[in-house]
DNA sequence: CTGTTAGCGCGTTCAT
DNA sequence: ATGAACGCGCTAACAG
């Protein structure tokens, strides 16, 4: 800086000055300070401008436990922070650090970034607290319990699972499972919670046949699921949470089970996904993207104005017809076979 | 840093030297200043020992084109980079800036960063040109035509097609087909180029009947260009690269075609993927975060041993069997039907 | 083995 | 409108 003060011929504060634009600077002065800067391919020195300003220009982006595994849904969450911290200005750091409260304040504490992004949040989360009672700036992907005071985007899963159910009661289904995802741990994710509620909801409503299962993450363990399940509730249709839609269909197709001759399938997962399974996946499209860089924009905004009130956002986007649908076909048959006394509502 | 100092006793510089361990300090000295540190919560300042030291301890990891869409595989190279960094203590910065020369360099002049791991390379890629020319610290996920001074980690995807197709053959496979990925621009990526003359060459080599298929990374195209090419070709077994596979898949379930009765599928791509897919696909599981990791361990190891020759690794898995080969079948019927003239070669 | 001190590159107040 | 000078928090000579 101190070069292109003396190329220009003025203070170097005057530098600093046409670069932040803090102050006004006369056209003249301004024009040689520039041509000074492009001249000699001055690039100011990110780490001493936070060093001065007391701002990093980065924010941080949690990703828990990047266990080798799958959570392929993540990486669309981290493009779209990515995205959207760039095209603000902002840098962005990645921290696979495990998901323990003493980690979460640590690239803040460190001067690192400026605030934090959380995912994978539980419904009680101690890393949400540990954040909150200190006072650090961060938004979530995801929410809590009790979400006073957070700001956060999430994906509406209760109304995701309503719009799944009515797709399907529309074509004719009442024997309607439900494939939830559920972690090795004891840990409460709220999505899992949520979509379970609002299934028990809807089959109370409207009588449905219902009956939830709880697949583990693994993928061998979520197809034997699947298929004790087929065995057992012999659902005509299935609605299935995330990642278990795409092994739900392996699990159909090892039973013999026609996707969606024999069975209707419904997925609540990423566009990305849902259009490579085999059949393509009619489902609600999880806008995981969006969420990122949803995600990324709140909390830059509550870095530039941290005394606004935190905003809350419930994505619900429209149910998106592909392949995995349609209407039931067993019941005829078991009409025919053995006329059933229910009626049709 | 100074309050510290003063509380333990010690000159500042004392409490430097502490914590960096770059001078031997008495155990007297050190446990009071250890104490101090914990007692008044102390946490070094990264912004301040990166001006002081000139350098971040950061790497850039540039994610192109984050074009909302797939490259699901990307995924794993984060998480891959991003553990193996937090393990040595760096910080990872993402950058979404799309693929230009001018930006891959911006993180490192803008000092938020010490080095840039680079992705997605072409075979002649501008990007490396500018780092390369410019004695910028980086590694590359993938490699280039002229490799001379580069660091990097690939797969041999050349070796990854030998062992898919010695597979394929040793089934008793003769009419196989490549699909292989490209993308819409004109772009020449290494593993496109090299998977291609992979399969020319051990085509030629082995008489096979074998046909390439270039598809697109778009999801539809990809679908109709396989379909397209079952009923031109006719293949017993296909060779997939990448998302490539999981599409072929689809197609031929569509095509009415069963895998593997009707069609046998080997797949180059993550095992994440290749799990989730119906049926699961026997392939050259593609070692995407290990891949990442590497790439960031090289990086930092040249940031340590900038004088080292640069080191270049091809990783080479075996084959995992899973249930998407089997014998061709259609051999059989075709001869019944209608005996063909043809040898068995 | 420990202390003193000069920067690292920039933001910003105070004076002009 | 401009300039001089101090400080952000720390590292690394240099000096004992």
């Amino acid at each position: 800086m101190a070069d292109i003060a003396e190329r220009a011929g003025v203070a170097l504060s005057t530098v600093s000055y046409v670069l932040s634009g803090k102050r006004r600077i006369s056209e003249d002065t301004r024009e040689r300070v520039l041509r000074a800067i492009a001249e000699l391919e001055y690039r100011p020195h990110t780490g001493a401008q936070a060093l001065a300003s007391g701002t990093t220009r980065a924010v941080a982006l949690l990703l828990p436990a990047a266990h080798d595994e799958l959570s392929i849904m993540q990486h669309a969450f981290v493009a779209g922070a990515a995205q959207a911290t760039s095209e603000r200005g902002y840098a962005l750091t990645l921290s696979t650090a495990p998901a323990r409260a003493a980690e979460v304040t640590r690239l803040v504490d460190a001067n690192r970034a400026d605030g934090v992004i959380l995912m994978e949040v539980e419904l009680r989360d101690r890393r949400v607290e540990r954040l909150r009672s200190g006072g650090y700036p961060f938004s979530i992907i995801g929410h809590c319990e009790d979400n006073s005071g957070l700001t956060f985007v999430d994906f509406d899963f209760e109304h995701g699972v309503e719009l799944a159910i009515r797709h399907l009661m529309d074509l004719g289904h009442r024997r309607i499972a439900l494939f939830n995802e559920t972690h090795h741990s004891r840990r409460r994710y709220g999505y899992t919670v949520r979509s379970r509620a609002a299934f028990e909801r809807l089959v109370s409503e409207h009588g449905l046949e219902g009956s939830e299962t709880e697949v583990f993450l693994d993928t061998y363990k979520i197809r034997d699921a699947a298929r004790e399940a087929f065995r057992q509730i012999r659902p005509t249709a299935v609605v299935a949470v995330a990642l278990a839609a795409a092994v739900v269909l392996a699990a159909a197709h090892e039973e013999g089970l026609r996707v969606p001759n024999d069975l209707s399938v419904v997925g609540l997962l990423s566009p990305q996904l849902a259009d490579i399974t085999n059949p393509p996946l009619t489902g609600v499209d999880f806008p995981a993207v969006e969420m990122g860089r949803i995600g990324a924009e709140l909390l830059i905004d509550r870095l530039a104005k941290p005394d606004q009130p935190p905003s809350q956002l419930l994505l619900a986007p429209p149910l998106t017809i592909r392949e995995s649908t349609a209407r039931p076909r067993r019941r005829r048959a078991a009409r025919a076979g053995a006329p059933s006394v229910g009626a049709n509502r």
